[in-house]
DNA sequence: CTAATCTCAGTATCACTGACATTG
DNA sequence: CCAATGTCAGTGGTACTGAGATTA
């Protein structure tokens, strides 16, 4: 009886949501960790590429939304990994800091992903998973400028 | 400044997950109805191809929660789409029954979702969306199973 | 005055958990 | 007793909206 509905297997969206659903159980597996989500990776990672910068800046490079940057902000500084200071020339602004603790944070997050991607691309030969990712890439960036 | 975080790039679970974003952005704008989400598709979907059937076997072709079938259903009968009857070889279960409006409901859902995959795989070519689904079908197939 | 930034409160969808009563 | 089914209540992550206050 095992059996998907013809109308889904043949719409790629639904395949990619319902990758996308196992990729967040294997993350969520991987981690274990409150204050460990894919937005606080998402934050760690544009702060470790970019150096310190605003949270408006944190939310267009890891494609957040501002009100999202905020939460996951105050849990970062919670825990020690990133701290907030007024912009001195931009009164307006926050300038987002990693530190050394949210530079392991990344690193810990970091580890667990690369396996997570392992377990993800499971059944592909290293040449698929070139292809694969290149097709997303190249959707990704068709969606993200259009 | 535009650039996402290289760690964030080069990880497959980061591209199919924001691009599982943008496929339901390009669902939900696709409808507009309520009543109209991803879980009614599913379930109409799976009523189509298969016949009455019960709320459990529903989740198991769909990939649904138990009682995620529950709601979906509520809503799909307040609709008119469905209709639920004791089974009577099984008195614990229900039969779901697709009724014309159902049909319908569906065939609009489907119209409106094959233009979410033209948009959805907009750049790519014929044989590029192609090896596209196989790999993303033989990587659904693995995580089903496994 | 306009625009950007940060914050807060609230919403929606999807996915899941635990519990319970009924029936096989 | 055990397993499956349907139902209900609740949680959590992701994504988004609208509003307000501050500052450029």
């Amino acid at each position: 009886m095992e059996g998907i509905p013809e109308r889904l297997a043949a719409k790629p969206s639904w395949l990619i949501t319902q990758l996308a659903t196992h990729a967040r159980r294997l993350s969520a597996a991987g981690h274990e960790d409150a204050r460990a989500g894919a937005y606080h990776y998402r934050i760690l990672a544009a702060l470790r590429e970019f150096g310190a910068q605003s949270q408006a800046d944190l939310g267009r490079r890891g494609n957040l939304d501002r009100s999202d940057v905020v939460a996951a902000l105050n849990e970062l500084a919670a825990s020690g990994c990133i701290e907030r200071t007024p912009d001195p020339a931009d009164r307006r602004r926050n300038l987002v800091r990693l530190t050394d603790a949210g530079v392991d944070q990344l690193h810990r997050m970091d580890r667990s992903l690369d396996r997570v991607q392992d377990e993800l691309l499971g059944p592909l030969s290293a040449d698929e998973r070139a292809t694969l990712t290149g097709l997303l890439t190249r959707l990704l960036a068709h969606h993200r400028t259009s």
